[in-house]
DNA sequence: CGATACGTTGACGGAAATCAACCCCGGTGG
DNA sequence: CCACCGGGGTTGATTTCCGTCAACGTATCG
């Protein structure tokens, strides 16, 4: 097994995104150990209740975090693309308290928590990032929350969609507002607490405003303004560096 | 100005439900420099968009954040007692994407992010405690996204209350399941997404079947098991060492 | 003693869930 | 080759949880 591989690109990405960094700490990225693993669609990767012993880098797919209730039903936490580290908060949360799992084909690269500590020691401002990092993630938190609690159907969803776009943008997988939607709507209705009918009903009528088309995986945002403003989307939750076309 | 202080007694007493301090990590944090403030109710004490240079750490009181939305409705994102260090997450994210007040008067004590960021420096153990409070802090925000997504307004309540319960326990505010809950109907609605007749209602419910009893500001659990049952209460997600009696 | 905030109750309406078909399409296998 | 199948999407009818509106009770306070 190798130990150094080029697969932290869509990691360095990421947290360029975050944080300019140095070229000796993009360096010392591409020197962490990775064990790498491809994996098929709607496996799960770390399931509640467990204790891992290392972290999920997604170097390419796409990704959930879920919760299942006492009636089967599933509660999509978080959807998460090439370059995020879903499960960083193992590294100091023993027990997982929620699933992850692929909702399409992705290589996986895991990291061992030890490794992760260690480097961390010696590169605290990339500590400091990767912290920052699962900072974000509960800002996006907080923002589906005020989803789910004050928006209804049609802001939800519109929400999210922006959400995706400035996510994907800035993992360079958005090209001219178009960009892969790996997520059925069944998925969709489970994120964001809706049923599938409804889902459906919904998008129909983002499209018959033009707001959005969307085909197969890809989906168009033909309207960013309109589309933001039917979400009340506002970036700064994300609080990227490069907030150029937002 | 006095730089060190003895109100440092509930932050210690919260972390110490996180994981176990050496005596010299105590003896460490009761050095910390705070600059203390008394506010009254309802008082906002970082608003959205603010650059904060301190943190707040609750001395005793109750505190929530929120967002408010577009046609001026509020979210309650999380609520917070003494020990708590709400706006911990502004150490690592410049700017406040949701606002943090006060409920009850209560007395705050801030904390340079420079003091904080050289003290963590010096103890990198209890810098790892303060990252593990933040990650426990999105646990919480999951399991909220769970419950507005997934439950109903009986099970988001009960749940809720749950909550409550436990990390008042953990701060030594619980004496046989009764508990000061000085929250209206009106703000427990903006917190779980629902209305004030509807929670009323609810409220109403949950004391008809001797779950709890709620007068003035007092709140007593009469049926615990049947509480956790109607939220589907489970307090892994809070990830407290000390476990017993729940 | 009004004023105000909070709690309570009833009537009505609406957003969305549920139930139940039906369609389309790609895969598979006899 | 075509029948069969299953997953995803679409549509309509019906139900329900909950929001909204509106009124009224109750307690605290200057």
């Amino acid at each position: 097994m190798e130990t150094i591989h080029p697969h932290t690109a869509a990691l360095i990405r990421k947290l360029e995104s975050l944080a300019p960094l140095a070229p000796e700490e993009k360096a010392a990225l591409l020197g962490l150990p990775l064990r790498l693993k491809t994996v098929a669609a709607d496996q799960d990767i770390v399931c509640e209740g467990d204790r891992p012993s290392e972290c999920c880098l997604i170097v390419e797919g796409f990704a959930c975090r879920y919760n299942l209730t006492g009636e089967g039903k599933r509660q999509i936490l978080s959807f998460h693309i090439g370059g995020d580290i879903p499960d960083l908060q193992s590294l100091h949360l023993r027990v997982m308290d929620h699933s992850l799992g692929t909702l399409v084909p992705s290589k996986l690269a895991f990291i061992q928590h030890d490794a992760l500590r260690s480097f961390m020691r010696s590169h605290p401002r990339l500590g400091d990032l990767f912290w920052r990092d699962t900072l974000i993630d509960a800002a996006v938190f907080r923002q589906w929350i005020v989803g789910l609690g004050r928006r209804e159907a049609r802001g939800r969803i519109a929400h999210l969609l922006c959400e995706l776009l400035v996510r994907l943008r800035a993992a360079e997988l958005v090209e001219d507002h178009v960009f892969g939607l790996p997520v059925t709507q069944a998925e969709l209705g489970d994120a964001l607490g809706i049923s599938t009918v409804h889902v459906n009903r919904v998008l129909q009528e983002l499209r018959g405003e033009n707001l959005i088309s969307w085909r197969g995986e890809t989906l168009q945002v033909l309207d960013w303004e309109g589309l933001k403003q039917a979400g009340e989307f506002d970036p700064t939750y994300l609080h990227l560096v490069k907030r150029e076309a937002l």
